[in-house]
DNA sequence: CTTTAGGCCTGACGGC
DNA sequence: TGCCGTCAGGCCTAAA
């Protein structure tokens, strides 16, 4: 499932191929993802001059000299840089066709992305307001964290998933960094000491920047945009692994849910 | 303000 | 073999 590496690895491999080309359509098989694409959006894609491929969170953005497009690749989505020629799958539901005869096609099975269409004016995304700073950027530390989490007494698992806290840490990420920085998930994100803190950003900029490195995490429906498969999903530690002994101490890794996500740690490593 | 539950989806999996 | 219930998961929205 595409957390923010897979979505930087796939930005990162569309950007050099979208950016300066010229969109002829947007031919929309399935619009109903998890919000309806817009009737209007193909034609105002049109036509339109692909600025650069951003991103902001895990949201993709396709600028254009027109406005533009937020992608969402959800849970299961991918996109695919393709020639026209190229048989359709089940589940490609956006074809969007370049002047330069390729396309790129949104796949997702369980439709839960997203397209939308960025404000002409320039504004941002109604989506895009009140997310947090972004894990690999300069206003994401430690002392953040601590900050933000006095008087919390939820998770702190769930407290560092929350994007307005820090955006694009999803489930995999959180859980492997909160075991690298040795601290159980389920503990109060308000008890959490400034020097954990610490430790843990670090983590989770180190681990994220490590599965960027090597291209992203495959699980199951992920497919980097050019369909082959990334393999972070080696190097997982914790996450998935259940029952099966730590890689530091040895003891069985223990599992539990913390806000409807399944979390495994090191009852032995992790206080 | 924080926290929690619900809902959107399909495919994989286990049980019968 | 086939059917069916369960689960997974990002993240918004509504409600507590």
């Amino acid at each position: 499932m595409p957390e923010l590496p897979e979505v930087e690895t796939t930005r990162r491999g569309l950007e050099p191929l979208l950016s300066g080309q010229t969109i002829r359509s947007l031919e929309v098989r399935q619009p109903r993802l998890r919000w309806p694409v817009p009737p209007e959006l193909p034609a105002r894609l049109a036509g339109a001059r692909v600025r650069r491929l951003s991103r902001r969170a895990k949201y993709l953005l396709l600028e254009t000299d027109q406005s533009g497009a937020l992608l969402h690749l959800g849970m299961s989505g991918s996109l695919r840089y393709c020639a026209a020629d190229t048989p359709l799958r089940r589940h490609d539901h956006l074809i969007l066709q370049l002047e330069n005869g390729f396309q790129v096609r949104l796949h997702d099975p369980r439709r839960f992305g997203c397209c939308l269409a960025l404000p002409p004016d320039g504004a941002p995304h109604p989506l895009l307001v009140g997310l947090g700073p972004e894990p690999l950027g300069p206003d994401f530390d430690g002392d953040w964290l601590f900050r933000r989490s006095r008087g919390r007494r939820g998770p702190v698992k769930a407290f560092i998933m929350d994007q307005a806290i820090v955006v694009g840490v999803g489930n995999i990420y959180a859980t492997e960094a909160l075991f690298l920085a040795g601290i159980r998930p389920g503990r109060a994100a308000g008890r959490v000491t400034r020097a954990e803190y610490r430790r843990l950003a670090e983590h989770i900029r180190a681990v994220l920047e490590a599965a960027i490195e090597q291209g992203g995490t495959t699980l199951r429906d992920f497919r980097r945009e050019d369909g082959s498969h990334g393999y972070f999903a080696q190097t997982l530690r914790v996450y998935g692994r259940a029952g099966l002994p730590c890689p530091a101490c040895g003891n069985p890794l223990r599992t539990r849910r913390i806000g409807q996500r399944a979390s495994s740690y090191c009852p032995a490593c992790q206080k």
